[in-house]
DNA sequence: GGGTGATGCTGAG
DNA sequence: TCAGCCTCACCCC
């Protein structure tokens, strides 16, 4: 689930249901009852996103911190009564209408304004903040400029870029037709300002989609986004060997910064992007 | 019912 | 570099 685009989302959704609101917390699991019972009853002021990490501010000047991680995840249940949450249930936010239950994430704390400064200091810049866009382009270019590893390897790093996962470097990378093992800092400015436009532009597509599309429908003989079917939303993501889209080689795979990268070696040839 | 993988990240070594 | 952590959906038996 939680990229950069469903993070931003969730923030919105969730100001959207609960925000204004007096808000009853708990922590079913009780893991973060303490938490809870400090936030249970106050007003939710504001959610923000930025990158992976999710803000909630609270009336008395409280905030809370989560990231997803790879398996957090939240629900909304409008329901009335919500149902009953499971016993791993980590947290609770029942409003007026609307019950957000979180389970799993890697991080769900209260924060005081240095350790969230801390956080965000440790953030590239996020395309889908508010802000100049060219500001964030030089950022992202100097981050890049400071790094000798694998392009694929830092798209990944959120001191680079914040927000892009696992999927989204992938299907930057094919969009672009830039080598993943380039080093970053051999990227050409020309390459940097793509992969940056292109990941924006796919963030944000996929924040209003609420899914991952990177696929321009004509490759797939399909007229609109929305015609295209399951399989066939990513061009390399998880299709090792399967035919390239455009050009028809097989799809590579190979492991990059712990995780899984898959491309195209005829549609990003070595050394592309340099 | 068990095994496994997943869109993430950290900290030890 | 690699194990570890968190939860759940999905697959196979």
């Amino acid at each position: 689930m939680p990229e950069g685009h469903t993070i931003h989302r969730l923030a919105r959704k969730h100001r959207e249901v609960l925000a204004g609101q007096t808000v009853a917390t708990a922590s079913p699991q009780g893991r973060f009852s303490t938490g809870a019972r400090r936030l249970d009853g106050q007003t939710l002021e504001a959610v923000d996103a930025h990158g992976k990490h999710l803000f909630y501010r609270w009336g008395r000047g409280e905030t809370l911190h989560v990231h997803l991680g790879l398996f957090g995840r939240f629900r909304l249940h409008r329901s009335q009564p919500p149902p009953d949450p499971t016993p791993n249930t980590r947290f609770t936010m029942t409003g007026d209408e609307v019950a957000v239950y979180l389970a799993g994430p890697t991080v769900c704390e209260l924060v005081d304004p240095a350790e969230e400064a801390a956080i965000l200091r440790r953030l590239g810049p996020d395309p889908l903040r508010a802000g100049s866009g060219a500001v964030k382009l030089a950022q992202f270019t100097a981050n890049l400029s400071r790094r000798r590893i694998p392009i694929g390897a830092a798209l990944l790093d959120q001191r680079v870029i914040a927000g892009l996962g696992n999927i989204y470097r992938a299907e930057v990378l094919f969009r672009t037709g830039i080598d993943a093992q380039l080093p970053a800092n051999r990227l050409s400015a020309d390459a940097a300002s793509r992969l940056w436009t292109e990941s924006a532009t796919l963030l944000r597509q996929g924040r209003r989609d609420g899914r991952i599309i990177t696929v321009d429908p004509a490759d797939v003989g399909a007229r609109r986004r929305r015609d295209l079917d399951r399989t066939e939303r990513l061009y390399v993501y998880k299709r090792t060997g399967e035919p390239c889209r455009r050009c028809g080689t097989p799809v590579s795979m190979t492991e990059m910064a712990n995780r899984s990268i898959w491309w195209c070696s005829s549609c990003q040839p070595k050394g592309a992007g340099s």
